[in-house]
DNA sequence: CAATTGACGTAATATGATTCCATTTTATTT
DNA sequence: AAATAAAATGGAATCATATTACGTCAATTG
């Protein structure tokens, strides 16, 4: 009776991740059309990059790969379209990591419940509603209203451990 | 059958703040003696500082605290004795906010588990079981092999909601 | 097509944290 | 008590993350 959903898992062997970018790319649209947002190429690019792992990735980091072909880019250049992508629920924010990391289910907003790898920093996105029930009981309890849940775990995936 | 623990709550009206230090200044006291750890004057000092208030505080607030009195400080200073009080379980760091908080109960080394409230940046710290067992579940169904957990609620406090 | 709004470019700066090396304090050994 | 070793602290510089202010250009609206 485990109220978990993997929402996206560690990556196996046979993972297409090609296939992987483009549904999230494809997802993206669907959701910025219907909502009347702009995604424009300088958005959808940043998007591809925080796609580029299965896991977070810093905003220098993906300010790096922006570099590669001697363009100079600017930090609050990454910064306002992570900042788009969050307001539009396209990626998550692991604040444990001061990174970034694409969301497989954008359609519904949500708080990412994460399990993080610290040796090869790759994760997974799950949603267990008893964890968000729980602590919308325990607020309850206390008297607090709650806007926004961070729950991030951190260890070791199966490869790594 | 709520299986939550409140390890320190919002302050009431009534509360005696200054006795509320001494309490921690005194378990921590007690922890250090009981495990080797030096507890010394700069670690105390900060530790009271972290306590100057019922919610959390950033590094460089503890960094301007400690300047007051015509004495300059830098912030490795600072960050050192964070660094010790977070291993001695003394302290929580509060990644959401980039903040550190003083932990009521340090004897049993636990992560802890957080209702922050975003307007008057006070927050409770609590520890719900079943919240770490649901996610312990979780992590198992996938592989993966916990080591620590970020739970950091935001929201508004009985106060301000 | 003029006006307005949103997106992006550029530079500077704020905020949070760490590294390296020297000096001082505390504990341990003789 | 003096010599030695280990731990803690001081000081400067630097790294890492994020934001602000301002100008320009492109898209949308009236």
């Amino acid at each position: 009776m485990s109220a978990i959903r993997v929402i996206s898992n560690f990556s196996s062997k046979n993972h297409n991740h090609t296939s992987c970018i483009n549904n999230a790319i494809k997802k993206a649209e669907v959701v910025c059309n219907k909502r009347g947002m702009r995604f424009t190429r300088l958005r959808r690019k940043i998007l591809e990059l925080v796609w580029s792992r299965h896991g977070p990735l810093g905003a220098y980091d993906i300010l790096d790969l922006m570099r590669t072909d001697n363009k100079d880019v600017k930090p609050n250049t990454v910064y306002r379209s992570l900042d788009f992508l969050l307001e539009a629920g396209l990626i998550h924010r692991l604040d444990s990591m001061n990174a970034y990391m694409g969301c497989a289910d954008p359609i519904i907003r949500h708080s990412g419940q994460f399990l993080i790898c610290r040796r090869c920093e790759s994760a997974a996105e799950i949603h267990d509603s008893s964890v968000e029930h729980s602590l919308g009981r325990d607020a309850e309890d206390i008297g607090f209203s709650v806007e926004q849940q961070t729950i991030e775990v951190l260890g070791l995936c199966p490869k790594c451990s």
